[in-house]
DNA sequence: CTTGCATACCTCGATAGCCAAGGTATTATA
DNA sequence: TATAATACCTTGGCTATCGAGGTATGCAAG
């Protein structure tokens, strides 16, 4: 099932609170996310880009074509199912943090 | 390589955590890490103990046998080299929520 | 005008971390 | 005396991630 300690599963949730503000492109994601993490998690373009396609397969993204300037690019947009996705891994994310920072805080230890 | 997102790493760095405070032994970790964190973090023992045996190989943990009451427990211990690791892996951590909380926060956007 | 860099898309193979499931043996409990 | 809890361990498989590659276009420098 692989489900107990989401193995990180970062990128993903990333991919889908940025497409909530607005729609993006993968080569678009790519950079934000390097620039508003200062690099501390930098998926590459092998990341971002089969996860794109695998939400997309899965409901969660809609995308289409589009031609600026000349060039071709493939915007992203989150749907409702994408929404809810989202919640999903932000509040796992949130109670994964609060179980970590439990054990690294120490002392009190319930049971 | 593999290191950029790391790649969840959470029961390594829990288990040196639970270390730094006191010596426990395999099955003790599995079950604190259960207790502490209310079973959202869970590692099974197919966890637990080959990554004891790896950190003991890599200098970061020494063990030790001892009977009690009947019993043969293999008792792990930090070494000062773990607690670096731990160090490291600490702030790491904390970086790494907060790259997280940064994008999930969205709004103010660097660069 | 051509070399090279940034843009923009993509795929592939390897690896690492995690998981469930199993296996052994002992001790306590019902 | 059966069953659960303790306590150790390994194996095989899956999935997310990584790095490295491949294609093609636009733009700037030289």
């Amino acid at each position: 099932m692989a489900d107990a300690v989401l193995a990180a599963g970062i990128p993903e949730l990333m991919i889908l609170r940025l497409l909530q503000d607005r729609e993006m492109y993968g080569y678009e994601i790519v950079q934000a996310i390097a620039a508003r993490t200062g690099k501390v998690v930098a998926p590459g373009e092998g990341v971002v880009y089969p996860l794109l396609h695998g939400l997309e397969r899965a409901g969660a993204l809609k995308s289409r074509r589009r031609a600026v300037g000349g060039r071709s690019r493939v915007y992203y947009g989150l749907t409702a199912k994408g929404g809810r996705r989202l919640d999903r891994l932000a509040a796992r994310w949130t109670s994964l943090n609060g179980a970590v920072e439990a054990v690294l805080a120490g002392g009190a230890h319930a049971v």
